[in-house]
DNA sequence: TGATAATGTTTCGAATTCGAAATATAATTA
DNA sequence: TAATTATATTTCGAATTCGAAACATTATCA
């Protein structure tokens, strides 16, 4: 293939699924970088906010103003290192974990019900197609 | 499949590739919004404004922004419509089109080989996969 | 140990993005 | 044709995002 149409297409998907999901989440008072720190949380007990930027996609500058945000609307707790004075430990409040209690498995089934167009083998092959795209890109980089 | 990884892939794939162009196109002054828009009229001859917004992901009152900056910058022209007078018809200007000539080729070349991990079915199953999830977001709006 | 480099995080100012309301014009309809 | 509705675009203020520099602490190394 020569032209750019599968990055159009991975683009124009990414987006509606982006806004999908955002209109799902807005309900609650939350954006999709909140909603994405929570969810790290809500699956991983507690992680330094380096473990959290390393799993959601977003820089550290960003991520201060996230954490300051979901800290202020008491959703998670941060909270020093001992061992690390450098380093903060988040992990979700009660309130916190409340809200994903309700929230997660709606917003699960939502998310399942637009991918459950495809069979199982679509899926996989195109998980197995992102990777390698996710691979290319640092292969490629700086050249 | 019961689990989210898809969306996980698809937003890190989607993630690197943005990052990958961004640092391609920042070189020469744009950011991926002003890039999205000249590529369009590139290709186009011509557009409305509403014609960009339809091609390019971008709410209307973010487009007058990145509109005003093109122009600016000398890159596109904007004219108001003769037919329509709430309308204005955009085109690139002869710095524009230079820049393109120059750009699009580099900008095209660094994405393909990205894109060239695939093999040539392995691309065509990810575009229908993509699109397929695309057209299931429009399905499973508003329920 | 003291100096230097590396790591984790925040601050800063600027750029970008957004939704909602406003504006201007055109199309429709009564 | 006047009134109403629809469409194209902009304005506004606020939220978010960013990169670069600063800061604090820890690790390394001479």
């Amino acid at each position: 293939m020569k032209d750019l149409k599968t990055i159009t297409i991975l683009f124009r998907a990414y987006n509606s699924m982006e806004k999908f999901i955002k209109e799902d989440i807005m309900k609650y008072g939350l954006n999709v970088s909140e909603f994405g720190v929570l969810e790290a949380l809500y699956h991983k007990k507690e992680l330094s906010i380096k473990g959290v930027i390393d799993k959601v996609l977003v820089p550290n500058s960003s991520m201060s103003y996230v954490i300051e945000s979901l800290v202020k609307k008491n959703y998670i707790l941060k909270i020093q290192s001992k061992i690390d004075k450098r380093s903060y430990v988040l992990k979700l409040s009660d309130d916190g974990r409340d809200l994903l209690d309700n929230i997660f498995p709606i917003h699960k089934k939502n998310i399942r019900s637009v991918l459950n167009v495809l069979d199982e083998n679509e899926e996989v092959l195109l998980q197995k197609a992102l990777i390698k795209i996710g691979k290319s890109v640092i292969i490629n980089k700086k050249d």
